[in-house]
DNA sequence: ATCGGCTCGCGCAA
DNA sequence: TGCGCGAAGCCGAT
């Protein structure tokens, strides 16, 4: 457990307290999750209760009813599960900017300790940076999104190649289920505050002051139940063909539980072990699947964890930062602005598609996403305004934005991760892909078709919510 | 349909 | 120091 701990401020456990809070910023799960038990632990020795505390603010960058919908919609089971298990849960949503934003340091001021997720973008990294020194108890931050935790690698790695290895050698011993350790002490206090209950989300979002325009997906409904039925029916449907059709994006053979791990609703390690239960079980091959979930998903965490802007073009290695300086003075067949990105209106029908995907699902099959960003790179003045317009769309539509994943997947179009191809226009040499190449390798009528009755619709057949 | 070249640099073997 | 090979390819030759 220790290389998953890290101790922020070197301050000493509170001795007259009445919990061990932990604040569920980035893991919002009751199961599956090393910063929960952690925080168990920690309470257990002291014989005091444990809180957690959800929160919700409307001042992230693009805070819309998308991301509010999808974190709303996991309160209620969220609350079933801790109060089962004898945990507090103190949710609380912070519906305009005039609204104090004080409700941790008020949970705090009785906590003996505060145990929260380490990750490394977005808000999360923030609060981790300058939270600690401004309050008089420990804070420890627990790595619960990775198998192998991120502390375990000790430099950035240059490439898949690179870290494979290394994370195959440790699996062993980091590849076993979170123990659901019981609380010695029910939580049964009174809390001065008062905690937001969620009956109904779509009101509850309608009355934050956030950007309405934004709706919530057509596909993706938020929430442990739903985190957990999209798992089972990709073991039981999908899995068996994922090796074969993960690219091919009409054949819906990949997970699309990238919303759901971004949230933290599910855990990478859950879903690896009920993935190598499964072939086990069914003698299906779930190894290209694990590549992913782990080696590649971690890969990008090992990143973002050693870089010091996961939004800039350091992180690229000078092969590519070099070839960009030589070409970004190209000029483009097509240049689109931020607007006609944003609203699919490119001449290509196939990038107007995955953008589509975007707008209504909130996030596109990850073979055409590649495509898609190579094409801005294609249609953009500048290869920053490209990496700017990448970075936009996913953070005001996409639920599986802001992630480790997410700023990897962009830059990898800007040859992060990758190796240098034949030299052309506009890419130097940076890996191209092509419309005919799309064409080819997959079925994009097919695709077209389903975008076309998704937006003419507004119903997603191939992922019906259960409301 | 299949194949090699394109091009850089990491990490390991020697 | 040499060598193999890499996160999703393209293109032209055969």
């Amino acid at each position: 457990m220790e290389r998953r701990v890290k101790a922020l401020n070197g301050r000493p456990v509170k001795e007259q307290a009445d919990y061990v809070l932990y604040w569920a910023q980035m893991n919002r799960r009751a199961d599956s999750n090393h910063a929960l038990a952690y925080a168990i632990q920690l309470a257990n020795e002291r014989r005091l209760p444990v809180l957690v505390y959800e929160g919700l603010t409307c001042t992230y960058p693009y805070a819309n009813d998308r991301m509010h919908s999808f974190v709303l919609e996991g309160v209620p089971e969220m609350r079933r599960r801790l109060q089962a298990r004898g945990i507090g849960y103190h949710f609380h949503l912070r519906r305009t900017r005039h609204d104090p934003d004080d409700r941790l340091y008020k949970l705090a001021a009785r906590a003996a300790a505060i145990v929260t997720d380490d990750y490394p973008t977005f808000i999360a990294r923030r609060h981790n940076g300058s939270v600690p020194t401004k309050v008089d108890i420990p804070y420890f931050a627990v790595d619960s999104s990775c198998i192998v935790p991120m502390g375990q690698m000790e430099k950035r790695e240059y490439a898949a190649y690179t870290i494979r290895p290394k994370i195959h050698r440790l699996l062993p011993h980091f590849l076993t289920p979170v123990e659901k350790t019981a609380v010695r002490r029910p939580f049964q206090l009174t809390l001065d505050e008062e905690p937001t209950a969620v009956t109904d989300v779509a009101a509850s979002v309608a009355a934050c002051e956030i950007d309405h325009s934004v709706k919530p997906s057509l596909s993706y409904e938020g929430g442990r139940l739903a985190a957990e039925r999209t798992l089972n029916e990709f073991i039981a449907n999908r899995l068996r063909r994922y090796a074969r059709e993960k690219n091919e994006p009409s054949a819906h053979a990949t997970s699309d539980l990238s919303p759901y791990l971004h949230f933290g609703q599910i855990s990478s390690l859950e879903v690896a072990l009920a993935a190598m239960v499964a072939a086990d079980e069914h003698k299906l091959i779930a190894g290209e699947f694990l590549e992913e979930l782990i080696v590649r998903r971690e890969l990008a965490f090992n990143f973002a964890a050693f870089s010091a802007d996961v939004e800039s073009f350091d992180n690229i290695p000078d092969w590519a930062r070099k070839t960009m300086a030589a070409h970004d003075g190209d000029r483009r067949d097509f240049v689109y602005s931020r607007e006609q990105f944003e609203h699919a209106q490119t001449h290509d029908p196939l990038w107007n598609a995955a953008q589509k995907e975007m707008l209504l699902r909130g996030k596109i099959h990850g073979y055409y996403r590649m495509y898609w960003g190579k094409k801005i790179i294609e249609w953009s003045a500048t290869h920053q305004d490209a990496l700017r317009t990448m970075i936009y769309l996913h953070d005001r539509y996409a639920l599986d934005g802001r992630d480790p994943a997410t700023y990897t997947n962009i830059l990898w179009c800007f040859g992060m991760h990758d190796r240098p191809w034949q030299e052309r226009a506009v890419f130097g040499m940076l890996r191209y892909m092509s419309y005919d190449g799309m064409k080819r390798k997959t079925n994009v009528e097919a695709y077209l078709k389903e975008i076309e009755f998704l937006e003419r619709t507004g119903k997603d057949p191939f992922r019906p919510k259960q409301v």
